[in-house]
DNA sequence: GGCCGCCGATGACATTTGTCACCGCCGACC
DNA sequence: GGTCGGCGGTGACAAATGTCATCGGCGGCC
C-alpha cells in the first residue's frame, strides 16, 4: 500500500480515456501508467508495463474487454481487472466474473468512485454495480444449449436458414430445428424476436 | 470573444461527463456553466444558464441529442449545438446538420480537439469529422419512401406482419408490399436484414 | 389535361419458415 | 446396464412470408 496503484486504461474513445486519465493523476495514490485504445494494444502495454489495475472498457476494436481479461488472466495474472461499460447488458456480467474480472460498474459512477473502486479492487477487493448485479440476477442462466446459442448467433443479422446452414455447416432442417427450439425456450414467435430476446438478456 | 465561453455538457455517462468538464476547466477561456445526465434536463439548463455552446451527447435517457439539438434551435436560437456520438452511424450527421448542428464528432478525438473545436464553433464556424463526413456522403440519402420507413421501423423488433398490420392500421398485403420494396430497395433478402442495412445507414 | 409517384388494398402464387415426430449416435450420470 | 440430454439429421405438414400484377385515389408537376 506504500506504493501507487499503477493502472493501466484501455478504452478506444480517445475524449474518454484521457479525461479519465487526468481525472485518476488527481488521485495522489494513483498513477496511470499506460492507456490503449485497442484490445490487442491493451495486451501489449499491460505486458509491457505491469499494471496492478487495467481499468477495460467493454466494447473495443480487435478484442474486447473481456477478451482482453480473460487473456490478461493467464499472462498476467497479478493484475486485476476491471471492466467499464456504457450501456451495459446483464449477460456480460457473468461472462466477466468467469474470467476473474474483480470489477464491474457502468460509465455512469463518478470519477471519484471509480477512483474508490480501483483501491478496492486494488486490496483484493471485489466491486460489482449494485444495478447491474440485480438484473443479471434476474436475467438468470440463458436456457440455451450452446448449439442453439451459435446458431441464434449466426441468424443474428437477417441470414436466411440456408445461409446460416452454410456457414455452420449443418443441414438445414437441423437449423430450424435449433432455431425453433430456442425460439420456444425465449417465448418468441420467431427466430428474429428470439435474437432480440437473447440480445436483451445478453444470453447471445 | 473577450468572455469566456460559456459551455453546457450533456452526456448520461457521469464518468465521462465529469472527466470532460474537468478536462475543459483547465481551458482558461472555457467554463462549464451547466450539466445534464438527460435530455430534459439538457434543456432546462440550457435555459436556466444560456450557455453559448451546448456539447450534447447523441444518446441520452428521455430525448436524444438530435431532439435537443431540435428544441434548443427554437428556444435558445443563439446557443451554438454540438454533438458528441460514441460509435455514430453515418445517418444522423444529415438529421444533425438539418437541425442546425455546428459540430459532429465521434469521441475518438482528443481533448485538446475538443477544446479547439468548441472555440470554432463559438466563432461561428462548424466542424464535422472528416470520417462520418466521408461516411455520410457514401451512404448517400434514404431511398425509403417515409411509408416503407414506417413499416420498417414497426418491423425492427423481429414483429410478424400481422402485429406490424395492426400497429400500422395497414391491411397484412400492404405491410407485405412496403416490406418487400423496401428490401428491395436495400438488396436484402428479408425484411430483417433490411432492418439492419437500414440501421447501418441511419436510415431507420 | 396528362403523367407520375406515393399510398392503400386485393388476390394469387411460390418460397421460406416454423413445427412436430421420429431416427441414430454419443457421453455423462446413476 | 439403463436413462437422459445434447447433437445432427430426415420427412411431412401448416403457417408465414415474399413476390407480382393490378386496382383506385390522391397530389404535385409540366
Amino acid at each position: 500500500m506504500t506504493d501507487r496503484v499503477r493502472v493501466l486504461l484501455a478504452d478506444d474513445e480517445h475524449l474518454i480515456r484521457g479525461a479519465l486519465a487526468a481525472l485518476l493523476a488527481l488521485e495522489d495514490d494513483l498513477t496511470v501508467v499506460a492507456e490503449a485504445a485497442s484490445g490487442p494494444e491493451a495486451l501489449a502495454m499491460a505486458a509491457a508495463h505491469r499494471p496492478d489495475v487495467a481499468v477495460l472498457d467493454l466494447q473495443m476494436p480487435g478484442l474486447d474487454g473481456l477478451e482482453v481479461a480473460a487473456e490478461l488472466r493467464h499472462r498476467l495474472p497479478d493484475c486485476r481487472v476491471m471492466i467499464v461499460t456504457g450501456h451495459g447488458r446483464p449477460g456480460y456480467l457473468k461472462r466477466a466474473l468467469e474470467v476473474g474480472v474483480r470489477g464491474f460498474l457502468p460509465k455512469t459512477v463518478s470519477a471519484s468512485d471509480l477512483a474508490g473502486i480501483i483501491r478496492t479492487v486494488r486490496a483484493g477487493g471485489r466491486y460489482v454495480d449494485p444495478e447491474l448485479a440485480a438484473e443479471a440476477i434476474s436475467a438468470g442462466d440463458s436456457p440455451l444449449t450452446p448449439r442453439e446459442t451459435d446458431v441464434l448467433e449466426l441468424a443474428a443479422d437477417g441470414s436466411s436458414i440456408a445461409e446460416i446452414a452454410d456457414r455452420a455447416s449443418l443441414s438445414q432442417g437441423t437449423v430450424r430445428n435449433y432455431l425453433s427450439s430456442a425460439a420456444g425456450k425465449l417465448g418468441a414467435e420467431n427466430r428474429h424476436a428470439a435474437v432480440r430476446i437473447a440480445r436483451e438478456h445478453g444470453w447471445l
